[in-house]
This record gives C-alpha cells, structure tokens and sequence, in this order.
DNA sequence: TCTGGGGTCCTAGGACCC
DNA sequence: TCTGGGGTCCTAGGACCC
C-alpha cells in the first residue's frame, strides 16, 4: 500500500509553530512580493478568501485586525519540510518527497490492524517532533492515497487518517461523491471534455472503458483511470536531480534600467548555479527572460526570451553569469518598465557522467581549483547565510529587490534569529 | 498603486534518415 | 496518373501539479 502524508496548512502551520499566538485565527501567507494569498489557514478560508487572492483586496480586513497576513518565508518552510521527511524516515522504509508538503511513504507487508497502526504512528510522529499537524491518506494506488488524504482531511470522523482499499463499500461511496476534477491529475480541461460525454465523477470514470479514452484523450487518463481501480501505473520516483533549474522573481518596484535588470539577472544566475551544484548537476543551456507588468494595459508590453549554449556543461557560476548577463544583454530593449526577470537552466547532466570536451579551454589544473572555489563558496554561504559571498554587489533598495513586509524570523536556520523565551 | 514561483509529463508536427 | 514505409530526434505548447 502507498500512503500520502500531507500537513495541512503547511506554511500557516510552520508559522504557528512558533508563534503560537496565530492558533485559531485566520492567517494567510502571501506569495513573493506580499502580491496575493498562496497559503490559507482553516479560519481564513472560512472567511471566504479565496487561494490567489492579491493582498489590496485584504487591506479593510487587515486594517480591522480581523486577519494576519505574513510574508512567505521559504527558509523556514524549507527546513520544516526536511524535519517531516526525516521524522517519516524513522518510521517507513521509502519516502518520496512530492511536493514542499507532501510525501508518499511506501507501507508493504502489513495486515489491516498494522496498517492501521503504522499510519497512525506517522500522523502523532510528525506532530510530536516537528509541532507540524499532517493527515495521512492511504491506498493501494499513488491516486487512490490522495483521495484518501483527501478524507481524511475533510471529514473530522477520520481523525486524520483514511485508509482506502480497492473495493470496499467505502470507497466505492467515496468514488461516487468525487467529482473528476478533484481526481489528482486530472484538471478543470478534462473536466469539461469528460462531462460531455456524461462522465462526472470518479466512480463513473472508473468503470469507463479505458483504452477508448486513451485513444480520444491521453494515456495519463488511461493511467488515472487504472489507478482508481486499484492497479498501480505510476512508479515511485527515486532520483532527486531536476532536469530544469529556475530562478526567477516579480521585482518589488518595476525597472528598465539596464543597472538593475544586471543585477537581478546576475542574482537569479547565481541563485540557479548553487541549486545545480546542490544536486550535483551540470548545464548545458540556460534560458533567460524578461516580463513588463501584464497588468498594465496602459503600458507597452515586451516579454522577450532566449535560449543560449554555455561555452561548456558547467556548474560554475562565473560562465553562468557571464552567459546570462549576455543573454540579457541581447534581449533587453529600453524604455519598459519590466517586473519580473527570470533564469532557467536546461539540459542538465549528472556530473559523474559527464564527458570533458575536446574544444574546453580550460586548462586541466584549472578544474579542481575552480571546484574546490564552488565548494568553498557555496559552504560559505549555507552557514553564514545565503548571499554572503556573491558575485557583484546589489545596489541597496533596488526596485527589483522583494517587497516583504511582515516576514517572520528564520528560526531553525539561522542563529541570529532564534526564538527568544521569555521567563 | 497593489495579482507567485516553481516543476512534470505528454502530444503533435516538422526535419531528417534509410 | 501513379508517388513507401518505416524510424528518430527535437521543439513548442497544452495540461496539470503544489
């Protein structure tokens, strides 16, 4: 069986965690920039506010001191998320992290009354060492343990655990009370086209005939509707390495100034260059784009883009940024304000299998000192804060830097910020 | 005034090969 | 008039996820 361990609330939920102040009111977490909702709590959500909400629209609620709005602070959310994966590690022999917030764990071997129990133990474990609430959905398919985490987190008679089986009356009453659009992997789109065609809810599209559907449609359908009967079709995945890096940020004020689009695109190159590092990577390509606000019928739009080779696959961030800073070069034309500036990096490799060029330059010596100079950078700049060491200094209050105005501390990260007990 | 930032997979169609 | 039958690789774009 396969089971999906999901906190709810997430970023409200790390928030809270230490500020407990925040338990039982309504809190949202706004998206970069404090531009709209991307996190909910359970009060919030009473309240009416919808996901994607800009945060003008909160300001009378704000004012009023009926809801808490806080900044999205990924450092935090980030560490909390590694502390549930390695709490869950204790307890299963495979996790494999979906999402910031999700994680499958695979739970072989059990009879009812283990499962059962298992399934529990995670749902206390997590909260007992992390302070994190989660439900825990569990079923013989990746797609049946999402639905089933989806009961257990919207009917309190669960108690935070549902465990699913193919073909149970349960089931089958849940099937027929799932419309197609709550089916993970299946959108609004396929909503739409299968409705049509009379089919409106998981229990209908279970008992659909799979291989004409494939045919009209797709094979993730033929997959979705296979893994609502219980067979398995989707693996679990065990590498970790992206196959694309980005990096890319909506600018606090809007800019054209060449100056200022220099640094953000330098900034996201070298933000890109430490993830690839991370997961041990090379880059073949990097993408580099620009947007001018599409919000603003009034102004003149360009959102131009390109795909440029590196000299050679690297992870070092000095071609990096030499590459994207002419990429931008390239395609930035005067007199836009542009609001957001992205870098992408494509066609990764893995660096043991990497074979060297002919055509590369660089001297043999130069490569172990260019790595041991990445690696001394970038131990740096994990202990002592990100951007400690960078290439080129931002200029101070740059348009393009985020706007957060109430973020809340990096408290199991840095050391600077702990949180303070008062006696 | 103010509207996020990442990812994945699949398909169709073109270019090209023998 | 008639104009094969496979195959691969690449890319753009759609749809979906959190």
């Amino acid at each position: 069986m396969i089971g999906l361990v999901d906190c709810n609330n997430f970023y409200v939920s790390c928030e809270r965690v230490f500020q407990p102040s925040l338990e039982g009111r309504p809190v949202g977490v706004l998206s970069n920039n404090d531009g709209c909702v991307i996190a909910r709590s359970t009060e919030l959500k009473a309240m009416g506010v919808e996901m994607g909400t800009p945060a003008f629209r909160l300001q009378p609620c704000l004012q009023r001191g009926e809801i808490h709005l806080l900044s999205s602070n990924y450092e935090l959310y980030g560490d909390m998320s590694a502390r549930v994966r390695m709490v869950l590690e204790e307890g299963v022999d495979e996790v494999e992290p979906y999402s910031i917030d999700e994680m499958f764990v695979r739970l072989e071997g059990l009879d009812d009354a283990a499962l059962t129990r298992q399934a529990r133990s995670l749902y206390d474990d997590v909260r007992r060492y992390t302070g994190l609430p989660v439900c825990v959905g569990v079923g013989p398919t990746h797609t049946l343990a999402k639905l089933a985490n989806h009961m257990a987190k919207s009917s309190a008679a669960y108690q935070g655990v549902c465990i699913l089986t193919a073909d149970s009356d349960e089931t089958r009453y849940l099937l027929r009370h799932t419309p197609i659009g709550d089916i993970w992997g299946l959108g609004r789109r396929l909503a739409e086209r299968l409705a049509l065609l009379g089919l409106r809810n998981a229990w209908d599209l279970r008992n659909a005939d799979a291989k004409t559907l494939r045919r009209h449609h797709s094979v993730v359908l033929e997959r979705t509707i296979l893994e609502l009967r219980g067979i398995s079709c989707i693996a679990m995945q065990d590498d970790e390495a992206r196959r694309r890096i980005m990096v890319s940020r909506s600018f606090g004020r809007a800019t054209g100034e060449w100056q200022h689009l220099r640094e953000a695109i330098t900034q996201h190159a070298q933000h890109a260059a430490e993830k690839l590092r991370h997961q041990r990577s090379l880059a073949c390509a990097l993408y580099v784009f620009l947007k001018t606000n599409r919000h603003r019928h009034d102004q003149p739009q360009h959102t131009p883009e390109l795909v440029v080779a590196l000299p050679h696959p690297t992870n070092d961030s000095r071609p990096i940024i030499a590459t994207a800073r002419r990429a931008l070069a390239r395609i930035h034309r005067p007199g836009y304000r542009y609001m957001k500036a992205g870098v992408m990096l494509l066609d990764l490799l893995d660096t043991e299998h990497h074979q060297l060029s002919l055509l590369d330059t660089t001297d043999d010596t130069e490569h172990p000192r260019n790595e041991r100079l990445m690696t001394t950078l970038d131990t740096l700049n994990r202990r002592m804060g990100r951007n400690t060491i960078s290439f080129g200094l931002p200029t101070a209050n740059a348009p393009w830097k985020l706007r957060c105005g109430n973020l809340s501390s990096r408290y199991t990260t840095r050391w600077g910020e702990l949180l303070k007990v008062k006696a």
